[in-house]
DNA sequence: CGGGCAACCTACGCAGTAGTATGTTGGCTC
DNA sequence: GAGCCAACATACTACTGCGTAGGTTGCCCG
């Protein structure tokens, strides 16, 4: 019932030990040399075992991919949403706990949210073909409904006095951004504790958040 | 005697119409679809010709991303290294103008931006094969410099007290997100008046350099 | 203990793509 | 006006890479 099995149509569902193991191949591979620099042997090698394996779990590497942006879309928006909604916040701190929350999913799954990142631009720009639907059409109005998210506690973080933000959109972007770029030039390493973690991300998320705030004294 | 003569080997150089022609038709091809993801053809059709025109200025695909990536590395230094060395700014003031200038290239070179940003960390990674050089070093080594350019100044504007960023890498690192991500947001459109396109720039870096500064009242 | 199915592997067909080898044409020069 | 060369086009070749068809193996269930 669930759209994961509509997507899997009679090959094993999510849930499942191996997808899920070749979901994250899948994903360390396309990070690395990009979706379309990528083959399907490629995955498999990732994995130790060959295409069939891949096959099994999924009918086509562009499966593969919706998977994962799927994936990603899913949980940032699962981490971040609460936040959003958390009553009795101050919009400076809902913000910057939003931010942290959104860094930090970015780096604990590293791959899976560069693929989402980096790739969703190029599956973007697919209605300029009339007729045929895009397949990828849900999950670029899931990215669309998350930055809505963050648009709203903007807006109404500029409405509230807090927030300096003559154009909160354009504010939005600069700070998605900031965070967002982590996925260029952080690579998670058997040093990174958990604690260590946060504390990168909370640093990076005050420096982006903070370019928003009111600053009077 | 120039590096891109060095390239073209034999083929026609740069400043060239119809190699800018066809560098500008690689830029917009690789910018929408990817590296991987274009063809030669695709770039011919671009072009409104066929690959024979393509390869009369280009030995192969990966020199047509070198010339792009060296030209995009190259206006990205000469806008904003004046700047950053120029006598007589606050720190914040040449932050800001710094961060100013980058995002207008970013913006006017839309497309060979774009290209640099998104596919320089495929070619980053090649330095595990021992033995064999990256043809594509002394780009990352490009792009590294330009980024201790930056490093540079926001350490000064630390010593100097106009900066409250305990991590002046990573800051350095939030504020070039901030201003990066704009290539996957940003398309210059008919509407976009040079006015326009400064004012959006200036809008931006605000944002991103806010981040970093000292605000005690 | 035999049948069935999940979880793979092997071998192949076929479409697309990088690069090459060989024209062709228009303009410029001497 | 004959030759020459830049600036392309055309027609291939060789290879890579997606997807498929048909095995094989081991476990589980009755």
């Amino acid at each position: 019932m669930s759209e994961a099995t509509a997507i899997s149509q009679g090959r094993p569902g999510p849930g499942d030990q191996g997808r899920s193991a070749v979901l994250d191949a899948a994903a360390k591979t396309f990070a690395r040399r990009g979706y379309a620099g990528s083959s399907m042997d490629d995955i498999a090698d990732e994995l130790g075992s060959t295409k069939g394996r891949v096959y099994h779990y999924y009918r086509s590497k562009a499966r593969v991919l919706e998977d994962i942006l799927l994936l990603g879309a899913r949980t940032l928006h699962e981490a971040v949403a609460p936040v959003a909604s958390r009553p009795g916040l101050a919009p400076a701190a809902r913000l910057e706990e939003m931010a942290v929350e959104h860094a930090l999913v970015l780096m604990r799954q590293n791959d899976v949210q560069a693929v989402t990142l980096h790739t969703i631009h190029l599956v973007t720009g697919r209605a300029s073909e009339p007729g045929e639907a895009n397949p990828f059409r849900y999950i670029v109005e899931a990215r669309d409904a998350y930055e809505e998210l963050w648009r709203t506690v903007m807006a109404d973080g500029v409405v509230a006095g807090a927030f300096a933000a003559p154009d909160p959109d354009l504010a939005v972007r600069a700070v998605l951004g900031a965070l967002n770029w982590s996925t260029v030039w952080y690579r998670p390493s058997p040093h990174d504790t958990d604690d260590r973690t946060r504390r990168l991300a909370e640093g990076l998320a005050s420096y982006a958040v903070r370019g928003v705030l009111r600053h009077d004294g």
